[in-house]
DNA sequence: ACCTTTAGGATCATTTTTATCCTTTTTAGT
DNA sequence: ACTAAAAAGGATAAAAATGATCCTAAAGGT
């Protein structure tokens, strides 16, 4: 129940591996895709839509690839898995769709708590600390 | 993303329904399905796999139906989503299937303590709770 | 010009979800 | 025994989501 799919896990296995580079550093979607061993095709949608999020840049042409918009300190686990899967949501009340029964349902209250805790452990991580090596 | 389907919904609605009459009391699905406003056909699945798991007992035949099988103090929120959904993962690295990563993985131990918030909420909260109406 | 590399769009196979239908079995009541 | 009621079990199926792949276009470097 409650999992994450392909398409999410590898983004965060791409991201990853681009904010281990030094920073600032361009890798080619190809690069990506073997170090971190996903299908390149698959990839390329997900680094599309981080470009246009601002979470990467990207860059056409020989010598281009992509590279972290930002320090990785500054993008948050949570806002890597919403970008790809959309917000994170155990049930659909506690979702924009709402439910006409949430006022008076105590499993509504249940879904709530477990929604800000999941937000909440996913926001306190940064892509910078899931990248780093040492320790 | 990680939201409980139709099914889920569905066996909670059924259950607590079932959990707000006198104990012991006997429901016809039909009664239950349109009660909780629920596909009947789809509601009866269901419960056919509460009955054999224990949760609930059934009984054939005129002035049959479905049954509580133990007090619904003594059933949990996560027996009950398990049992329609499988074990609660939010990603596949905390299933049995496990990830040959997660040795070193900094995302596995993320998934870790989300699996273990969401699946301690779940236990904190039985069916009783849920089915109270006073308050 | 030509090659490299990402962008965008279309397409597609597989799996999962969300059911419905039909037949069989069990049980109660007459 | 007979009949009606109700769940059990199995088959089937439509729709949606998932997990990709492919092709052409656009942009950039040499
Ligand atoms: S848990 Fe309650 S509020 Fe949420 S969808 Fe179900 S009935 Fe509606
Ligand atoms: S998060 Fe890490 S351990 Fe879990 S599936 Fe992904 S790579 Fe494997």
């Amino acid at each position: 129940m409650m999992e994450l799919t392909r398409k999410g896990e590898y983004a965060i296995r791409g991201i990853v591996h681009l904010a281990r580079l030094p920073h600032g550093n361009v890798a080619l979607l190809s690069e990506i895709a073997e170090a971190a061993e996903l299908p390149q095709t698959f990839l390329a949608k997900i680094f599309q839509n981080f470009a246009k999020l601002g979470f990467v840049n990207s860059y056409r042409g020989t010598g281009g690839g992509f590279s972290l918009a930002r320090p990785a300190a500054a993008i948050t686990l949570r806002q890597v898995v919403e970008a790809v899967e959309g917000p994170i949501a155990p049930n659909r009340c506690v979702t924009e769709l709402g439910c006409e029964r949430s006022a008076t349902c105590r499993v509504h209250t249940v879904w709530r708590r477990v929604q800000e805790q999941v937000v909440g452990i996913l926001d306190g991580v940064t892509i910078e600390e899931l990248a780093r090596e040492e320790d």
